[in-house]
DNA sequence: GTCTATACAAAGATAGAC
DNA sequence: GTCTATCTTTGTATAGAC
């Protein structure tokens, strides 16, 4: 029963571990820019192992991408449907938990973004965007803070005011004009203000 | 001679061709999502032939990228640097030309940033940011509009209202709350306010 | 100089024996 | 759970036809 035991808990641990770099892996280099062995490298477990967990790469791949849109999108819900909270509350939740999320995995935006487009039909079923967040309490209380411009358009306008820096981390540290420690200070005062442009742009 | 300016028209449509269907699948799939076989193949041009006149896989991509990113970022260079507009001309311009120059190639910015995240070194050297976009003539007119924050968050900001709608779209039609005209016009819509908006923001 | 057919090597994923 | 074999894909090199 000790070795049974044993046996369970080194199996959920092996599946882990080659979860966990298969995440960090495919958010680095994407699907196809990743390679089975190197996850198993890292991993430090044997290649063959992969394909007897999992299935395939295809397979993997999908949980990765599965758990990155949940985090992506899914998070922002309840924040969106709270119906006690007012529209000016609900900027500022979403600038701190959203930006708080990102700062903690930079590069998963752009990588599910981006694996959505080589692949819309595949992953469009797994994002919640027609009830959860197109019937949102938030999105009423847009549309009725400005009756002149659809409320989607300020829903994306939010969103890329919170997400976008993070598509240009790379460019701006890479080409010298940003270290990194100044980006993460960057976004840390963009969280600060980003409900009050916000607020700006809608007029209240 | 004729047939020697034959030879050569023939070579450069087919160097010219190689280049175009490689461009817009290193665009649709990315670098290691693409097969140099795809390349030929729809390209009508025998395999061996991409070898012949570019030296390699990521000879040709190079070229590509080269091309995307001056596409991407020098286009704008001259409005941010024409010292004859005020702020707020720039804000039309910028919102005018850089939105109809994505919706003809809608999946350009995701591509090109996505790429450099995978690779910020190698591609570094030919994004001219220091020098034309930090030293522009936008980002001091930025800085005398709102001199309590940074000009820099101002610039990546309005970036973000004109460019993250694309990052989106694959999420919007594929989930089925956009339909491919309806993306457009909403893109025209913005196009429009857009100026308004950033206005709102600086407070002028 | 331009293009084709073919061959080769390396890397990839998967399947089956142990 | 592991190791090895295998089969496919993919990028590149070569030899020669036009």
């Amino acid at each position: 029963m000790k070795v049974k035991s044993e046996k369970t808990a080194d199996t959920v641990s092996t599946i882990e571990k080659i979860k966990s770099v298969a995440r960090s892996e495919f958010i680095a280099n994407g699907y196809s820019g990743t390679k089975t062995r190197d996850i198993a490298e890292k991993a430090g477990v044997n290649l063959a192992l992969m394909n007897y967990h999992f299935r395939s790469k295809e397979n993997l791949f999908d949980l990765v991408m599965q758990e990155s849109i949940e985090k992506l999108f899914s998070f922002i819900i309840p924040i969106l449907n709270d119906s006690q909270t007012s529209l000016e509350e609900k900027l500022v939740l979403l600038s701190e938990q959203y930006i708080n999320l990102i700062l903690q995995e930079p590069n998963l935006p752009i990588f599910v973004l981006n694996e959505i487009q080589h692949n819309p039909e595949r992953f469009a079923s797994q994002i919640k965007f027609n009830t959860e967040i197109m019937g949102s309490v938030y999105l009423a209380q847009l549309k009725e803070a400005d009756s002149g411009c659809d409320a989607v358009q300020h829903l994306i306008t939010y969103l890329g005011i919170l997400l976008f820096p993070f598509f240009m981390r790379p460019v701006m540290t890479a080409t010298g004009n940003l270290g990194d420690e100044q980006f993460v200070a960057a976004m840390l005062q963009r969280q600060k203000i980003a409900p009050d442009w916000m607020k700006a742009i809608l007029g209240i």
